[in-house]
DNA sequence: CCGGATCCTTTAGGATACTG
DNA sequence: CAGTATCCTAAAGGATCCGG
């Protein structure tokens, strides 16, 4: 996924190079799935693995592993195993990712009002 | 550009899908560089193309122009032409792009304070 | 000075099948 | 139940040329 991005980023940080800090935090979240599971994580707490597939039918098995990794490899989420059989995996966010939440959350609520503008001009259209 | 993935979130949003509002966001800002020319614009208000050409040396011409105008599909940027010669054309942010500001800068201090952890990190390491 | 058109490369995202 | 390996495709990003 956004692999070679943050990549990238990071490389630039070491180097300090410009622009980075207004870089990094997106180059974190972006990612066709991450800030939804961020939000979940965050507002409704930990989730296991099969949870989260249920939450978003349209995700691919290997796609949900492949974020979650890559959220994990920035410190932002938690991958906890139970030895239990049949296997079960939470996640849950870390300390740091908790930080990142009020971002997320001001993304949703600019989405939320955004889109009821758009409807509300679609309307106004219509009329 | 994330042209696809722009097209796609505005087509849920009519079929009032679930989730949208917490993509719709993600989906204006994601673009290499469309945070660090929100941030410019909005901080620093208006500037020309070729300012924005001189703020990012490593951004191509069309990818820069590409960048302009998702945002100005968007709703977030305004385009202004004087007829002059030779010709000057400057963007700014629109009344809903200065709405995504505080996103942006959020995103720009989060990005800092997390550059100075791992910059702090990598030292103890070192000692 | 500004930006569109064309062509090319890289990579994020996904389908599928297989393992502990 | 959770995860990885392999393979694939679509689209984002970019170099370059041309035109107003």
């Amino acid at each position: 996924m956004s692999d070679k991005l943050r990549e990238e980023i990071k490389e630039r940080i070491v180097n300090n190079d410009y622009h980075c800090e207004k870089e990094l935090t997106l180059s974190i979240i972006s990612g066709k799935w991450k800030v939804v599971i961020l939000w979940h994580l965050g507002v409704e707490g930990p989730h296991r693995f099969s949870e989260l597939q249920r939450l978003f039918p349209k995700i691919s098995h290997k796609i949900l592993s492949n974020q979650l990794r890559e959220l994990m490899e920035d410190g932002i989420v938690h991958r906890e195993v139970f030895p239990e059989v049949p296997p079960k995996v939470e996640y849950s966010m870390t300390e740091l990712g908790m930080t990142l939440l009020p971002i997320v959350e001001m993304m949703y609520e600019w989405g939320k009002k955004r889109i009821n503008q758009i409807k509300q001009e679609s309307n106004n259209e219509v009329i």
